[in-house]
DNA sequence: CGCGTTGACAGGCACGTTTCTGCATGGTCG
DNA sequence: CGACCATGCAGAAACGTGCCTGTCAACGCG
């Protein structure tokens, strides 16, 4: 009581700190961190009024002199891929934003808060957040970053099965190349004789899996690989890509493309043809966008399931942070989902497909 | 020298601490922290070597302690509106996701890094992380989250006017009523006698003041209006809303979506019906994505340029927390963009619309 | 030669919390 | 009746920085 009271003189006005709580409440800070992170022994009617005492104050324990004590800081970093300049790149917006709002809504379910952070920034950023492990997408075994932070012995789960030998605490990813060879599989069940690749020149895991499989499918099958390639990170290159597929004398008669917006890309450049999808032409394109359920005709999508892949992503991390070693192993491969519509269809199973409210009938 | 030496008993083995390079370098710890952060008088020669002795060990400041210190974490909030449990909505995506790129960027070029968080969530999240200021999307009045920030002295700047007297540090908007108007008088120039609106039922002020500069516009021209409206956050309600709008008795030869997915639900619902692009029916909706460069035919679009409101909030919110006084105003309106394509024009300026390469001729 | 001045550093406090240890008090049991 | 233990709380040591306040030597100057 005798120096409590003086609140020290420098006191924001603003902020009240544990000391006027518990001066206030005329117990010990000891007693007042006890009740309100309920640790101690203490009788609940002294709990209840150190609470009250301390809503009445409006008393906000400060997160910083927490984390500097526990050594945990309820942060945990998202780590995104740069092109260029930007945080991340666009084609893969669809997913990524559903990816970061599945994240972020797992982990701010057990208590967590996400930080965005690009790969390639300065590296005082890095240093300046307490964070307590990491989502990171889709790294490379180059990148100094991902290093350096399991160098500090940070949890590291990355979406994305690392490259190399990279040594992440886990990973959650698709099984690419099983997706891919069931579209192939269920392109050419429907008919296809010559089925060609939308692809990237970037050198990613995904675009390598998917279009390493899609070779080995073509060679087992007998078939000539027909592909075109164009950096994933611009897009307009992706219609000239579909263009340019289009064209060739060795026109296939059905195309999967990789990326978000090469269904409306190929559909675009279909018309141009004269191409009628999906009688001279069948289409798959890998997109986690609803537009293609209203396209004409509708198109037929892969789902990466990126709700489920950020959910999974942030549980495993947490479960390392708190040092649960969780039953789940350490790399969980999530299954694809095929959207099948009409552009993958020879003989649609309805002529009408399923207006929410027949126009013409009734 | 006596006590440094040691190096506490306790060290953790994987992290270097400011002691330690005070000792290795032979130094006391003020040297070593005004040599890092360039603030006291030293010799050129001193601040190499410490510099020296802090990399060798690999020395990174804690940011705890130096946000416990210094009362600035170098974090921004990034406040995003519910629906239902998911941290924002999804018909917003596009403009979100672009948006939220772009203060990411711009605020990691000032040293500042964005934790995501949503406006509704549970109170000990919020006040375990400590932030030096806040981003928030269009804040209502009622919002006991923003009420409570303002409330502790933090910067908070608002994407969209506030609702209310919310007393924001600054705001930064579009002119929604202008855009509006201005689309409806490019409709009406372009030959449509009955323009009809597709909104939300939704109370934010996007919504809002769109739909009712819409109706004052309509009392101005002397039309009646006709709209409707569904729960913008779910997806399906919207192409259901847009066969509504078409199926009326007294259908529209004109229609402007507010939100993103409208667009191809419209082309969806006009082909339904039987209506042509742009002959029998002018299409705009509001939206950031660029698949209606490529929908058949392709269609108008009202871009609210989401990065330059990305942007523009960060750098108010920065100088804000830094004190300075910007010469800017607190109040920013930033213009939109009418991208005008095939939809919109009753004589489409070219028959064929650019494509990449010229498939048939040459 | 004494004295103010300046450069170059060291000591130590404070930031606000968590938590280990310790000290009373009152009840129970041998 | 004394030893012992559970209960209820207080004191104080950290956590790792930043920065304010010195201290000490060298130096110019009257």
């Amino acid at each position: 009581m005798s120096r409590a009271e003086t609140s020290r003189r420098g006191n924001r006005p603003g902020r009240a700190g544990i000391r006027d709580v518990a001066a206030a409440a005329g117990v010990s800070i000891t007693t007042v961190s006890d009740a309100l992170n309920g640790k101690g022994r203490l009788p609940d009617a002294t709990r209840r009024h150190v609470r009250e005492v301390a809503d009445r104050l409006g008393y906000r324990p400060s997160a910083a002199a927490r984390t500097l004590r526990t050594g945990k800081s309820g942060l945990i970093g998202l780590t995104v891929t740069t092109y260029g300049d930007e945080p991340f790149t666009f084609t893969e917006f669809a997913y990524f934003a559903e990816m970061a709002r599945a994240a972020t809504s797992a982990a701010l379910a057990r208590g967590y808060a996400l930080v965005i952070l690009p790969a390639t920034s300065r590296h005082d950023v890095w240093s300046n957040v307490a964070l307590d492990g990491t989502v990171v997408i889709d790294p490379s075994d180059q990148d100094p970053v991902v290093g350096e932070l399991i160098r500090q012995g940070l949890p590291v789960v990355s979406d994305g099965r690392p490259a190399g030998a990279l040594p992440v605490t886990a990973w959650v990813d698709n099984d690419h190349e099983a997706a891919v060879l069931g579209i192939l599989d269920h392109l050419a069940a429907a008919g296809a004789r010559r089925i060609g690749l939308l692809t990237g020149t970037t050198t990613d895991t995904y675009t390598h899996l998917s279009t390493t499989a899609y070779l080995r499918w073509c060679e087992r099958v007998g078939q000539d690989p027909v592909y075109e390639s164009y950096p994933a990170h611009d897009p307009c290159a992706g219609a000239v890509a579909a263009d340019r597929l289009l064209a060739r004398p060795d026109r296939p008669d059905a195309v999967y493309g990789l990326f978000d917006p090469n269904g409306t890309d190929l559909l675009a450049a279909a018309r141009r043809y004269g191409l009628r999808v999906p009688e001279d032409l069948l289409l798959v394109c890998c997109s986690e966008s609803t537009v293609y359920a209203n396209t004409e005709p509708p198109i037929t999508t892969l789902s990466l399931k990126p709700r489920r892949i950020g959910t999974a992503v942030v549980q495993l991390l947490i479960d390392a942070i708190e040092g649960l070693d969780s039953d789940q192993p350490v790399e969980q491969v999530i299954p694809t989902e095929l959207i099948v519509r009409t552009s993958s269809q020879r003989r649609p199973p309805r002529t009408t497909v399923s207006p929410p409210r027949s126009p013409g009938g009734l």
